[in-house]
RNA sequence: GGUGAGGUAGUCAAGUGGCCAACGACGGCGGACUGUAAAUCCGCUCCCUACGGGUUCAUAGGUUCGACUCCUAUCCUCACCA
């Protein structure tokens, strides 16, 4: 029993500091039903989630399986200073009521996965407010500048003169601080939060907790585009509110490689079950497409239904696959005749009538499945399916 | 504060008086192919009812028949020195 749950833990983790710690914890779980807590921070700097986070909040949910209570902590004071991580320039600072409204659209996302019955809500701001500056001061005495600058974020930015606010070295001990008061006994966060989980071991110990809290650092999810991390400004995301139908497009997108690191991370499916699956591609009992699809339909159906996941496959059967049309279509209309590269520009399907008309000679544009060639053609009275390229359609009523 | 270099299309980056709507790369788009929105190959890539016209190379002026290229001023960026 104990043993498996071990495995469930350890699944995808980069690395684990103090398993001892965890090991315990669970047999404590086992023999005597004691739960433990499990903290992981939450920046509520953007409203919302993408896959990347939820490569954290599985890992939180597999806890909560055996005996872990989660500490789901909002940074909510240390947004206004702004995580330095990675980053390579100071970051703007949140006004309260931003931090307000995405905490909110945070937690109905997260609660997605989590079991909001084993969750605690807490945001930091409830004990930093109250540190004040001579808690502040000893807090700080804890570490040096010369360790602070060892991180290399920081060291980067000293180096190449980018200005370092004083507030950001307070970050990694305020991230520690909170495992102090909430006398965590395990934090998870990504690799790049390394410096900050073990700073909360080290504050741990020199507010004499008993025991220091395990580390469990979970790999930097890859974007779409299988090599920079995913992230919203890259726009190589997957949002935890994007719609079915691209959620379920954008997963099958993903590279045949990097869809059994997806597996891993995010898939409910067994290690073994994945192992199994990969044999059989390797064999070619088992095709890679079928296998993308499955992962597909999977997390479609976890952030909205296996009916709407469902849906969203064979929508996009038809319309990559098969080459047909998709359901939806935007309608426009207009009054009398109209140009042909005009109309594909009103519909919002070409930027601009140059464009058009390039598409227009290069065979990318059809009305009604029927290819145009007449660049000048004029549109009359009646209804019309336009589309460019494979993906692009619109409606339009000419009256 | 001083000195030097530079600002060119979505990005990077050529072009140093007419051959420039501006080489090239990436990206993007279209086509072929494919299980795929991957890879590969081909084409396109400022705007305009368009074999022609218009507006571009930080901004504003100027020189010239003609300027992205020369001059002047302004703004911004970077490097070295202090």
């Amino acid at each position: 029993m104990i043993q498996n749950a071990l495995n469930e833990i350890n699944r995808g983790c980069a690395e684990i500091i103090d398993n001892e710690r965890i090991e315990k914890l669970l047999k404590a779980y086992y023999e005597e039903g004691k739960t433990y807590t499990v903290k992981a921070g939450f920046d509520p700097t953007a409203p919302d989630l993408h896959l990347g986070h939820t490569v954290l909040l599985q890992k939180l949910a597999a806890f909560q399986k055996y005996g872990g209570r989660v500490q789901f902590l909002i940074g909510s004071f240390t947004a206004m200073i702004g995580d330095p991580t990675g980053k390579s320039a100071t970051r703007k600072v949140l006004t309260q009521e931003d931090i307000v409204k995405n905490i909110a659209s945070y937690t109905t996302q997260a609660f997605k996965i989590l079991d909001e019955s084993k969750t605690d809500i807490v945001y930091n701001n409830e004990w930093l407010d109250d540190l004040g500056a001579g808690g502040m001061l000893q807090l700080a005495s804890n570490l040096t500048v010369a360790r602070m600058l060892e991180r290399d974020d920081f060291s980067k930015r000293y180096a190449s003169q980018t200005p370092i606010a004083v507030s950001e070295f307070m970050y990694p001990l305020l991230q520690g601080y909170d495992s102090v008061h909430l006398q965590s006994d395990i934090e998870i966060g990504g690799t790049d939060q390394k410096f900050n989980l073990l700073m909360g071991r080290q504050l741990q110990k020199a507010y004499n907790l008993k025991k220091q809290q395990a580390v469990l650092m979970m790999p930097i999810l890859e974007g779409l585009d299988g090599v920079q991390k995913m992230s919203k400004s890259l726009g190589n995301y997957i949002g935890v509110t994007d719609a079915p139908n691209d959620m379920f497009g954008k997963v099958l997108s993903i590279s045949d490689t990097l869809m059994w690191r997806y597996y891993e991370l995010l898939s409910t499916k067994t290690l073994e079950e994945i192992a199994q699956m990969k044999t059989a591609v390797e064999d070619g009992s088992l095709h890679p497409k079928k296998v993308k699809e499955d992962l597909a339909l999977e997390i479609t159906a976890r952030f909205h239904s296996e009916t709407q996941a469902n849906t969203a496959k064979e929508e996009f059967d038809k319309v990559h696959a098969k080459s047909q049309i998709p359901t939806d279509i935007e309608e426009f209309s207009c009054e009398g005749a109209i140009w042909i590269a005009k109309a594909l520009q009103e519909c919002n399907i070409e930027p601009s009538t140059s464009q058009a008309r390039r598409d227009i000679k290069q065979g990318g544009v059809k009305i009604n499945q029927e290819k145009v060639t007449d660049e000048k053609l004029q549109l009359t009275q009646g209804e019309y399916l336009l589309q460019v390229g494979k993906r692009k359609f619109a409606k339009l009523k000419v009256n």
